[in-house]
RNA sequence: GUGAACGUAGCUCAGGUGGUAGAGCACUGGGUUGUGGCCCCAGCGGUCGCGGGUUCAAGUCCCGUCGUUCACCCCA
């Protein structure tokens, strides 16, 4: 025997059973985005390595370590897309979007790529919803995005999440808060922890990441980017609020809050699940008015998210949502002699050729198998055949609810049930 | 990359201080010769993750390795 292999690290497969539930969340979130007018766009599962490296940043993990980097046959320099929105932004320069009317909107369902080592709600390839909104800087459309996911979760009975936002500046105010913010950790920097003092040079931003207590007590008299924020910035911060409250959708302020991509400008944001564990972050994104420009495109401004299904399903199943029943078949086919398979085999495909689903049973299984079968199929009908049906061009049909049968003949059995209306 | 716990039939798990494996579920057949769902019986199914070591003897102890899970880091 060959030795047995299993799936990648940090992969899994979506079994059958996974199926129903994964599909209806994916459904439902097709339908919202569209209900808000975003339409679907797939990119390549992998691009050139260069268009994450610039639009992602250099200085972030996932470009940093987190790739999944391969040289194709040609010399390329190729990599499995960690994250959605680089991708797209290329697709709406390479399209020339900028010239239909602005904002253009899109949505995607894709697999997303990252070397991490695996944990609960985390893995090496991930599914992940997303809408990116192009071309308006206007903060309605902050608004209206984090209204897309907060309508999304809701739809879905998601409970125990939190919206938490921030605002990141822009070119004007951020190089000088940063710099404020590098002042402030070069004169406190006996109050740090090493990493953080190498992060005071490199991006100063990111020792909002820390988690320890001391580096984390320190920065609470640290200045706030909320507090530094330009005029323009700070207008558009308030009206995203506002519109926000509109929505009916409440947020709590996290100054802290800076994710994980570089592109991020203005308005960041992130649902939290109390019911997830250390990877509490369900979903979430902001405006990135510089990454087209950075791709190569023209200055166009953007703002969208990403949520991670995995993470989903797992606030679901804590939700106690369960699986919406799976369809099964209608009629299943039950052979009493070796004569009759036969007849049943044809008889499956007359009734099939007529949109009604069936099955019928291909392990020589004894009688008693067979209506085990079709029981077990969720069948509402058994078709079966035997001697006498053979002799008479009949079917005896039984339900398999009540138990009860007659004997029709072949072509009379099928329509009952496409006539007989009956939830599956 | 770091740390901890775990790794026995398809699944969930038992297997005190070492003596060459069990249960439940699932699957297949049968319970008087053409019929399911409950029940009963039987059968199928494991080189105990893998590789070393200690021992007369290891699923059971030691080391390594791979994997899973959880946490750090980061994120979806």
């Amino acid at each position: 025997m060959a030795e047995v292999l299993s799936a990648p690290k940090g992969t899994y497969d979506i079994l059958p059973e996974d199926q129903p539930l994964r599909r209806w969340v994916i459904s439902r979130a097709e339908e919202v985005f569209q209900r808000y007018g975003y339409s679907r766009i797939d990119t390549p599962m992998f691009e050139e390595t260069r268009l994450f490296s610039r639009g992602v940043g250099e200085s972030t993990d996932i470009v940093r370590k987190e790739m999944y980097t391969f040289t194709d046959l040609g010399g390329r320099s190729m990599t499995l897309r960690p994250e959605g929105t680089a991708p797209v932004a290329r697709a709406y320069v390479e399209h020339g979007m900028h010239t239909l009317p602005q904002p253009v909107k899109l949505y995607y369902h894709c697999a997303m790529f990252r070397y991490e080592s695996p944990q609960s709600g985390r893995y090496r390839q991930h599914y992940q919803l997303g809408v990116e909104a192009f071309g308006s800087e206007a903060p309605e459309i902050d608004a209206e995005v984090i209204g897309v996911l907060a309508a999304l979760y809701r739809e879905l009975g998601l409970e125990g999440l939190e919206l938490r936002l921030n605002s990141m500046g822009c070119r004007e105010c951020r190089p000088a808060y940063g710099s404020a913010l590098r002042g402030f950790l070069t004169e406190h920097a006996g109050d740090f922890c090493g990493e953080c003092v190498e992060r005071a040079h490199l991006n100063p931003l990111r020792t909002f990441d820390c988690k320890v207590p001391t580096c984390r007590a320190a920065l609470e008299a640290a200045p706030r980017l909320t507090e530094h924020l330009c005029s323009a910035c700070a207008a558009h911060h308030a009206r995203v609020q506002e519109c926000l409250a509109v929505q009916g959708i409440s947020f709590g302020a996290d100054h802290t809050l800076v994710r994980g991509m570089d592109y991020y400008t203005r308005t960041t944001f992130e649902f939290q699940s109390s019911l997830l564990g250390a990877q509490s972050g369900v979903g979430g994104g902001g405006r990135y008015d510089d990454l087209v420009e950075a791709i190569g495109g023209p200055p166009t401004p953007g703002v969208g998210f990403g949520t991670g299904i995995e993470r989903i399903l797992l606030a679901l199943a804590r939700s106690g949502v369960t699986s919406p029943t799976p369809r099964r078949p209608l009629v299943y086919l039950v052979a009493l002699s070796a004569e009759a398979r036969g007849e049943v085999f044809a008889l499956a495909h007359d009734i099939r050729s007529q949109g009604v689903v069936a099955d019928l049973d291909y392990m020589t299984r004894s009688v008693k198998g067979q209506m085990k079968q079709a029981n077990r199929s969720g069948a509402r009908y058994a078709f079966i055949v035997g001697e006498q049906e053979l002799a008479e061009g009949t079917v005896t049909v039984r339900d398999l609810m009540s138990g009860e049968e007659k004997c029709l003949p072949k072509t009379e059995a099928v329509t009952v049930t496409i006539t007989d209306p009956i939830d599956v």
